[in-house]
DNA sequence: GCAGATCGTGAGGTACGCTAAGGATGTGTC
DNA sequence: GACACATCCTTAGCGTACCTCACGATCTGC
């Protein structure tokens, strides 16, 4: 049920693209913060992993402007990740201030397997659809990140 | 850069739809939930308003359930719309137990006119896409949202 | 009536962002 | 060389947003 509209207001027929990219984001992301497995290992540090796993070392200030987020928020992650033993802090050759951070073997091994068990559920949605379905989600996922991206 | 892969490891040449599609997914979140405006209403009570403007009346566990969100969660999410004036609870007409949040007016016309201010960040970079990418989005909302929904 | 199911809510906990402020190190200027 | 200033990371504290667990009120079947 929708509500009536005026007549007036041809403009938007409909709700925006803003508004449904907008619902579907917030809720997909909802979906995917909410599989938990039995591991502690929460979608942040995940996500902050697998940055590492994909770029290289970096350091924090530079892992944090990678995922968009502010130095502080990315401190905390790189503490969880480090007290899992998945990437380890190293001090910048150079600059005394800085830090590297680097992927352990062990976390290299968790992006490979946990992560993807982590996304089992999202994985068996993905494999509901069709081939051109996957195609458009693959394409919108690249406009997203740069969209979204630095 | 990216780390040398096993020469065995060629069925993931590179990352999943799935991983792409999380990172992608939850960057964005994080810039939509960094759009604050000076009003006082927050994404997830945006969310829920939008939901409600678009269903008409619902009980707050059919709304809980449309969003993806457990019961206890919504109930925050409804004492703050309601306070905010944008939405009103009444009686369920024949069961006790259960209640009828709806949309007023003044809830309407916040749907109709902040919540489009507030997406002037996303707006203007969709705005920056061309129109196959938009329309791309369009349908990949679509997609997500049949994916997450229910 | 009364037991059990259902619905909404309250309480408490965790995750995850932010800003503000502090401490250590680098850098430019005199 | 010493000082002022910038840069980087971190700590501290706050707010939002979700969860689970537990409770009271109400409906339903016997």
């Amino acid at each position: 049920m929708r509500y009536a509209k005026d007549v007036s207001d041809v403009e938007e027929p409909e709700p925006s693209l803003a508004s449904r990219l907008r619902l579907a984001v917030v809720r997909l992301n909802r979906r995917l913060r909410a599989q938990r497995t039995d591991s502690s290992v929460t979608l942040t540090q995940i996500s902050a992993l697998s940055c590492l796993y994909n770029w290289g070392p970096l350091t924090p200030g530079e892992l944090a402007a990678k995922e968009g987020v502010q130095p502080p928020s990315m401190t905390r992650v790189i503490a969880a990740l480090e007290e899992h033993g998945f990437v380890t802090r190293r001090p910048h050759p150079t600059d005394g201030r800085q830090a590297i951070v680097e992927v352990t073997d062990e976390g290299r091994r968790f992006v490979r397997a946990e992560v993807c068990a982590r996304e089992r559920w999202l994985d068996q949605r993905l494999a509901a659809l069709d081939t051109e379905e996957r195609a458009v989600l693959t394409r919108a996922a690249e406009i997203i990140d740069r969209m979204a991206g630095q």
